[in-house]
DNA sequence: CGTGAACTGGTAACGGTTTTCATCTGCAGC
DNA sequence: GCTGCAGATGAAAACCGTTACCAGTTCACG
């Protein structure tokens, strides 16, 4: 009752690969990227079944996906399963949770305003996080 | 001094004919709409032009593109030069530009109380219009 | 064990976008 | 008005992330 996983049937160790791997990370990857890594520590699997995997996820509300201006798909293991928003550094990909009752509210109201309903919204906020502005610079 | 253009150096029947017809539309609109409008009404421009002066139109900042959840861009020209959102009609695809000062705010303080900086941010709300949602119902 | 539904993954297809390159054209300079 | 040519065009091919297809594999259950 609590858990509304839309997920698979049963545990394989493809599934198990791909979610534990994600879970692992700290900022958005690429189906490809994660394909790879997966790959080259030994325990491969198909890039099919990585897609197949995360599209269970995202269906299952774990995990976020978002599109990359040149349109490639990200995928995140969000710790909140709420509705929440990402702060994402754009040199070292980690991303912070955050929760925006302002945005809501603005949203919402906005939404109101001009006789819309049934609103939804994305939000999604990008900057250079302290570890990396304070690390190496961008040198080569 | 004031136009930052960073347009092309000749003025062409295709480019005049991609940027008016954008300007005509009132909401986001893909290359291959506005592409297959185009050659529709007769005067018909290369698909690969089309997508030459969108890109030329957004590096000049006179039109904001997005990505659909499904990866394709969506082109729109913008009334208002300056940093806003959009609230579009998940139906018709009419969208209003809305400036939004609290959003403003609450992204720079939460990324200020995350110690991120150079922050930059994409806000999107969907929903429908007072005019879709009273008129016809999305039967067939 | 035996059966079948779920799962896997190589390969092919898909679709939007970009690159290539031969050809054309707006326009600055005569 | 011409001419020259850098800039622009567009059909076709390449690109690339993603999805469909389908034959083979795995696993829960009787
Ligand atoms: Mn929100
Ligand atoms: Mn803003
Ligand atoms: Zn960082
Ligand atoms: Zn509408």
């Amino acid at each position: 009752m609590t858990t509304a996983r839309a997920g698979r049937a049963r545990s394989t160790r493809q599934g198990v690969a791909v979610e534990s791997l994600l879970e692992a990370s700290s900022g958005f990857r690429s189906a490809q990227d994660l394909h790879a890594e997966l790959r080259r520590r030994g325990d491969a699997v198909g890039l099919t079944t990585v897609y197949r995997h995360l599209q269970s996820l995202v269906d299952g509300g774990s995990v976020d996906m978002l599109r990359t201006v040149d349109g490639e798909a990200l995928y995140r293991q969000c710790a909140d399963s709420r509705h929440h928003h990402h702060l994402v550094c754009r040199r070292c990909g980690t991303a912070v949770e955050v929760s925006g009752q302002a945005v809501e509210r603005w949203a919402g109201a906005v939404a109101r305003e001009h006789g819309f309903t049934d609103v939804d919204h994305t939000v999604e906020v990008v900057g250079t996080c302290g570890e990396c502005s304070a690390g190496p610079a961008p040198s080569s």
